[in-house]
DNA sequence: AAACAGACCGACTAATCAGTCGATGTTAAT
DNA sequence: ATTAACATCGACTGATTAGTCGGTCTGTTT
């Protein structure tokens, strides 16, 4: 039986839990959470009604396990980047680039992250607590001890780079030219790593 | 007639148009958009509900008259405190504390406009044409021209400021005890401004 | 083969909410 | 005094929507 549905997971026949996730992911990127009723993630999703709420009890549970989903996606594929030997300062350009490349290429869950964290959904309390958060705010508190970053909070400076992504994915969304254009990604970088070194 | 509207107006009986957007701005700011009924609005305020639709025919419309009156409400404020002979780097400091000061001091504001540039109310292009993000361009654009900013479009410039406003803003609301530490609030802008200039 | 459990369906409901409407009051202009 | 135009009210409605429920199907356990 275990085999059978790993078989099915691996023909794109994903279980209905995951449909359900992409077609809310779409659907809330298109129109935000509130003007997507969750009949219509169960339709775009091809499964019935009910079962949405077989899954997930209410709404908000369905967008608070997309958000986990997300929040564990991108940490994983930033860890699957960086490198032991790294200096201080690579590490943070992988990270960077990983979360600017990721958020990108996953466009649709760049825009539902947004939403979502200037929704009443979020809290920042919950943030804190992810992994993601923990490793970025370790890395920027050595880069202090190092005296290597400016000397505040290190939450805050990884508040300031992730708001630094942020307008650097935005920009990039809006002007494509850059997206391959490894010199202005420098820049770019140069501009967050600048904001936080001493 | 005239008259006694000017003086109702100072004696705090706001006309009833004015009266829904501060009524709207509580009830968003705490419970967002979408959760809070026009019916309620309308109750806050102290009027019917038949004549909100009378002022704003439709939500949408109170919302995004809400979103220009804020924005004016900012930039009337931010041109007030800058002066003549400035250096663009007192300029530039004046805008960002006054942009600080300003969102702290009217929470609820901050608070929506959060909500709506993340919303799909909002548009780039309409921000683009406000005179407070014209004149920002302006002057991203003369210290670009100056040689003193990195040089990337004076558009990149502005809402890496804006982006890190936010976060300051953000940060401070957590951390009151920094709210009057002059010092801190340099660091802040040593930050933002180490990010612009080249 | 019986009993059980969880996946799944889709029609249904109770509540909510944006916006309407007809009526009345108020002010200004002719 | 009449008219017209706007301000105001609040009961009402039509549409929408989150979540329920009774029941079916399928695979597993005993």
């Amino acid at each position: 039986m275990l085999i059978f549905m790993l078989f099915l997971t691996k023909k794109g026949m994903l279980d209905k839990r995951t449909k359900l996730m992409n077609a809310a992911k779409v659907l809330f990127s298109e129109n935000g959470f509130y003007a997507t009723p969750t009949a219509k993630i169960a339709k775009e999703a091809g499964v019935s009604n009910g079962i949405l709420f077989h899954y997930f009890p209410t709404k908000a549970d369905l967008i608070h396990a997309m958000y986990y989903d997300i929040k564990d996606r991108i940490f994983n594929y930033s860890v699957s980047q960086i490198y032991k030997e790294a200096t201080l300062k690579e590490s943070i350009y992988t990270l960077w680039l990983a979360a600017v490349e990721w958020n990108l290429e996953n466009s649709e869950d760049f825009e539902f992250m947004l939403q979502f964290e200037n929704s009443p959904y979020f809290s920042n309390e919950i943030e804190k607590k992810h992994k993601y958060v923990q490793m970025s705010i370790e890395l920027a508190e050595q880069g202090r001890l190092q005296n290597i970053f400016k000397d505040v909070d290190p939450l805050l400076l990884f508040q300031t780079m992730s708001c630094l992504v942020e307008t650097n994915v935005k920009f990039l969304k809006y002007n494509p030219i850059f997206q391959n254009d490894v010199g202005f990604k420098n820049t770019l970088f140069e501009i967050a790593w600048d904001a936080i070194k001493k």
